[in-house]
DNA sequence: AACCGTTATGTAATTGTAAATATAACGAGA
DNA sequence: TCTCGTTATATTTACAATTACATAACGGTT
């Protein structure tokens, strides 16, 4: 019965986005799997789909966010630069400051 | 080039959506127009969303936030309480003070 | 040279959401 | 009592976003 309040941040480049919370969802997995495919699949995201967003984030950065390798004994991988580390942690910073702030806010209005 | 940031907050009940950008423009509308059915068509809605998104804001808030009259000379209207101008005056409160918010975030980080 | 798991990309199929359409009820005034 | 513009609601239609499927290229290893 209480209000809750919520929010969703992104970040921007020429009014596209570059990162929200799925793409650094899926930053993250890419982290911890090593693979484009795997980190898709343990998210039930299409391959395509998981693509189109790393590949959104990686041209509209200022830096690269991740290096990709095709073939080889292990077929290949995908794996995050330091760039794309700091983008994510600096994103995290910036959710939960801003959930706190939100959730002080409510509190000190009259809903 | 610039890196800029952005932000939706919304207000939720029992783990439901009560209020959020859409809606609040919806009632704003209604307040100017008087009626539902002006207020979908001046932002380009269906009748039958507007009604269910102020059907579900009605429902679930605390206090009614519209008062709806059927038939008539005028054929009816739909008018938003003194408890729904509250709400839209908070909700907007609240978001502004958000995006100035993240607007500092942002520019205190190293991105 | 053949194999394997991966990246990369296009095309077809699906499905879930939104819009369009239809219909009923209401009530003040002419 | 008839009209008119509105609220209220169900059903059908259309569309857009997502998924599913197919294919090619790559390069260590065997």
């Amino acid at each position: 019965m209480e209000y809750k309040i919520k929010s969703r941040i992104w970040i921007e480049v020429d009014g596209e986005i570059l990162l929200g919370e799925g793409r650094v969802q899926l930053l993250k997995a890419i982290a911890e799997t090593g693979s484009l495919t795997k980190a898709a699949a343990s998210l039930s995201m299409s391959y395509k789909k998981a693509w189109s967003l790393v590949d959104a984030v990686n041209t509209r950065a200022k830096k690269p966010v991740v290096n990709t390798s095709i073939g080889g004994t292990k077929g290949g991988g995908t794996e995050l630069t330091e760039y794309g580390r700091t983008l994510i942690q600096t994103f995290d910073n910036l959710n939960e400051n801003c959930w706190a702030f939100l959730d002080e806010q409510l509190a000190n209005s009259e809903l």
